[in-house]
DNA sequence: ATAAATAAACCGACTGTAGGTTTATTATAG
DNA sequence: CTATAATAAACCTACAGTCGGTTTATTTAT
């Protein structure tokens, strides 16, 4: 025979190259990022490119599988916790988005204005669907135990995942749109927490939980998004 | 001076190219709509249009504008009518919703690949949050008016609004995708009725309506989208 | 061990198309 | 008449994607 496809290089090559794509997205978003960009940044042709991926749409396909990865390894780490009842585990899964939102805080906010550009919508948009598509899962599993502990309360915690991630989305779209907003950030503050507040209060009648026991994201970490540096 | 800008002919014109851009739109989505077929279907030249429109996205916030002022003069005919209480309004508006997309079905089903494809990602987006800026303050004074009432029982009356537009987008955006999967649809309907329910159940608590008050859709409804042609 | 064979991996000029600009011309109100 | 709106058409630029061709690695037959 021949030379045969080394799976680990080509999946590499692969990884490469959707990196470099993911620090354009990130740094300029998806339809400013051109084809050229990142074979300048890689040094590489247009038919290495076009080896590995058979379109720039293809090549969206495959960061957004990346991301998704990565999003659903954190998930199976909390999932996999045996010492934290379901409950503690779907407020875990809340704490971990604020959380690292929070830790790569600098990264985070340059990232909004691109991330919510015009530019690229088809990104949040593939990537909006996607999430709820494969988390939900995760979030119907815990939701079902949450409600066998009896600390949860709905008919249909099937749809609940789904109708969760909807809020979840919901009240990102609102707080995002503050944070880009001109107004100043000690203006906006009060508000942001309203809002919060009104969409804790959402979830909670939505899966049927106690007042107070599931917190979307703590008034803490809002405040410091609210006054930090944009 | 010399010739004065006839603003009503001005704005004619621009509407009528908005006009052909719509059922472009309408036909190929946003992205595989080109300027120049805008110019074959109206027989016009590149530079007409460009002295009634600066770009290309000038011309989708042109498009938007349109679409929600029909739906802004729709909801105004209900709010208006006085012999409604506030929660009758609020279901009216539901209703309206639904017997729009019921009666001019074979469009609706026709716009439905259009309008969720990737090529219309933009327009969705955009019309999505102008949605909920421009309507949210008519469903918040229903909302309000109706816990006046008695009927609905929220302490966020001032967000409410927003969060039930965010559920009714992920209804939809849910009922879309069942509608637009492979699956026959007498096997997709009874789900579709569950998705259904938990929503109107999810809505319910959220603006603490009693249950069976509120109806996003009927179970009429959908079962005729999930048993026509498709 | 070596060379022929073959397919993967890669290269970069080229093309078609699209949005947008510039420059020139026509029509019309004052 | 003339200034300007309205239109026309040639032109520019950027970009995704194509394609014929070259290099490189691996296998197989001698």
């Amino acid at each position: 025979m021949a030379r045969t496809v080394n799976e680990q290089d080509y999946a590499e090559k692969r990884g490469e190259i959707i990196a470099a794509a993911r620090r354009l997205v990130y740094s300029k978003g998806y339809e400013q990022m051109s084809i050229k960009d990142i074979l300048d940044a890689l040094q590489i042709s247009k038919g290495a490119f076009y080896h590995y991926f058979s379109s720039k749409q293809d090549l969206l396909e495959g960061l957004l599988d990346q991301l998704l990865a990565e999003i659903e390894q954190i998930l199976n780490q909390i999932i996999d916790r045996p010492d934290l009842s379901a409950t503690a585990k779907l407020q875990s899964f809340f704490d971990t988005i604020g959380r690292w939102k929070t830790a790569q805080k600098d990264l985070f906010f340059g990232l909004l204005r691109v991330w919510y550009s015009d530019d690229n919508a088809i990104v949040r948009q593939k990537m909006e669907t996607r999430t709820i598509q494969h988390l939900t899962p995760f979030l119907e599993a815990l939701i079902e135990s949450s409600v066998a502990e009896g600390r949860l309360n709905t008919a249909f915690p099937d749809q609940a995942g789904a109708i969760a991630f909807t809020l979840l989305q919901g009240l990102s779209s609102a707080l995002v749109e503050m944070l880009l907003s001109d107004e100043p950030n000690d203006a906006l503050w009060p508000r942001a927490a309203r809002v919060v507040a009104a969409y804790n209060d959402a979830m909670e009648r939505v899966l049927g939980a106690e007042p107070g026991r599931l917190q979307l994201i703590d008034v803490e970490t809002i405040h410091e998004w609210f006054t930090g540096t944009r």
